[in-house]
RNA sequence: GGCGGCGUAGCCAAGUGGCCAAGGCAGUGGUCUGCAAAACCAUUAUUCAGCGGUUCGACUCCGCUCGCCGCCUCCA
């Protein structure tokens, strides 16, 4: 089996085969740090932590680059908003993005270029397109000239000749074609600036990554990513830069995560219905976010609602109960009992791993590969349910192992990485301090509750237990004595 | 206006032409239980927005219609 993977530039699905034998290249479009990063930074985040998981897994060796876009008007506006430098703010919210990063438990790529590191190799390619006549100074500016490339738009499926209809180019009597992007900027006073041959500036910001990737990835590697929303024209522009100075094909594929929507629109700080990474941890476990991101395919859209959020909720503990149970079982059973595992439910184990990876080859279909755990927990559970008290070692080893394996295959997705039990309390003490009762007095009323039921007093029994209830908590009568959980509501 | 995508059960969501259209949440019946809860078993779309076409056969391919969304300006 091998991974099949959807390129946007083809718009096909197609064989990963690296240019380097085994040996995967891939770079991402980090963020630009002027503010605290929302859902939306989390998504691509994750798609791409997860992707990498799953070369690795599949044993591909991945050199993963990820840049971070520390010099740019948002930034030079938000710094001068809050009377700080650029400098100071940008390294603040990249401060920040590890902050939630590291909450989400995302892993560090190999490489985090700033474009700040790298102003001598990004005027390094803009003079090679000069060179070339691919791009011409204008007053203080340099200008990619986009007619000279003769395949401009063939990533967003454009021509220039559309493009321009549209229309909402803005005049700039400097460009010889409207289309004409920025390389270089010319700074006015007070804003940061680095020197050049076309004078001071600053860089503009499609030529960070044609800089940072030829450096660390070299002039072709494998794949590209970012959100959607890159397609054009970040990404259009930097191989019409890359290709051009190169004179070699940029990229083999493209990536493209869709977005995160609320209430089917795309967050945007204009319509100010983004939610940040850390709004949402206040409330919601870490893996609860990243179950309810791999719960849709990479591509699609992901619409944020609190109702989804419960589902995941719902079932990411469905997932953590199964393990618990089963780390909850003694490891030496009994060698002369009789195994209750059927074939079927052997086999349906040696299956799991594979349909896993089926799905997972299947341009990283997480959705699907998702529902192959929960059919491995209920198996886990049909088997703990029919178990005799004394179980059979063989038995017993089967769980553990089936146990095991679906927490490495969770752990491509970042799931099941907590102490099951750990887990399972920590959201039932969540779900506790939302409602108005203490474990103390809990406590009290399952006592007293089971000494009415040794006298067989039913009567006070239920009447406890429907007290309880009306404060949403739910009693569970076990061999070991009565439990309680927390009730989801609304 | 140009380009791209989506429309699958009450909700969410997979489905790379052909065994009964995954899985989750919710619901219903049963097992278990003093009664419950959890778990398990069963059940819940003769049908995949609509209409045509290609095919022995389409949710899957093609065309049209309707509805929704995105990009074309900064954006993950």
């Amino acid at each position: 089996m091998t991974i099949h993977i959807y390129n946007t530039l083809t718009g096909k699905k197609e064989r990963l085969e690296p240019l380097e034998p085994n040996h995967v290249k891939l770079y991402v479009c980090g963020i630009t740090s002027y503010d605290f990063c929302h859902i939306g930074h989390a998504r691509s985040a994750l798609a791409f932590d997860m992707i990498v998981k799953y070369l690795r897994y599949r044993n591909y060796k991945v050199t993963y680059v990820r840049n971070f876009t520390d010099i740019d008007d948002k930034i030079i506006n938000r710094a001068a908003e809050q009377n700080t430098s650029s400098f100071e703010l940008a390294d603040r919210f990249i401060h920040e993005f590890y902050t939630d990063m590291d909450r989400l438990g995302i892993d560090r790529p190999d490489m985090e270029p700033k474009a700040t590191e790298h102003i001598q190799e990004m005027v390094q390619i803009i003079s090679e397109l000069i060179d070339k006549g691919m791009a011409y100074q204008a007053g203080n500016d340099v200008y990619y000239a986009v007619e000279t490339f003769s395949e401009y738009g063939k990533l967003s499926r454009r021509n220039l000749e559309d493009m321009q209809a549209g229309a909402r180019i803005s005049v700039n009597e400097m460009k010889r074609n409207p289309m004409d992007f920025v390389l270089w900027k010319g700074s006015k006073p007070g804003e940061p600036k680095w020197d050049s041959p076309w004078g001071e500036g600053r860089p503009g910001w499609h030529i960070e990554c044609s800089a940072m990737s030829r450096k660390y990835l070299g002039n072709t590697f494998d794949i590209h990513g970012g959100g959607k929303d890159l397609i054009f024209p970040h990404h259009e522009n930097e191989i019409a830069q890359s290709e051009g100075a190169n004179g070699c094909s940029f990229v083999k594929t493209w990536i493209h995560h869709g977005f995160v929507t609320i209430r089917d629109e795309k967050m945007s700080k204009s319509l100010n219905n983004f939610l940040t990474i850390r709004d949402l941890l206040e409330h919601y476990h870490p893996e609860i976010l990243r179950f309810f991101v791999f719960s849709t395919h990479y591509r699609n859209p992901l619409d944020f609602s609190e109702l989804a959020m419960q589902d995941a909720t719902a079932g990411l503990e469905r997932l953590y109960a199964a393990i618990a149970a089963v780390d909850a079982l003694t490891t030496d059973g009994r060698s002369d009992s009789d195994s209750v595992i059927t074939d079927k439910d052997r086999q349906q184990m040696l299956s799991i791993e594979e349909r896993f990876q089926k799905a997972m080859d299947n341009d990283f279909n997480s959705a699907q590969a998702q529902s192959v755990l929960f059919d491995a927990a209920k198996s886990i559970n049909r088997i703990l349910q029919g178990l005799p008290p004394e179980p059979a070692s063989d038995d017993l080893v089967f769980l553990h192992a089936t146990r095991d394996l679906v927490k490495k295959l969770a752990a491509i997705m970042g799931l099941l990485e907590e102490d099951a039990q750990t887990f399972l309390d920590a959201q039932k003490q969540k779900m506790l301090s939302a409602i108005d009762m203490d474990e103390v007095t809990i406590d009290n009323l399952i006592e007293e509750r089971r000494l009415a039921r040794s006298t067989k007093n039913w009567a006070r029994s239920d009447e406890i237990r429907d007290e309880l209830l009306a404060h949403n908590i739910e009693l569970k009568d076990g061999p070991e004595g009565t439990s309680w959980t927390v009730k989801r509501t609304s």
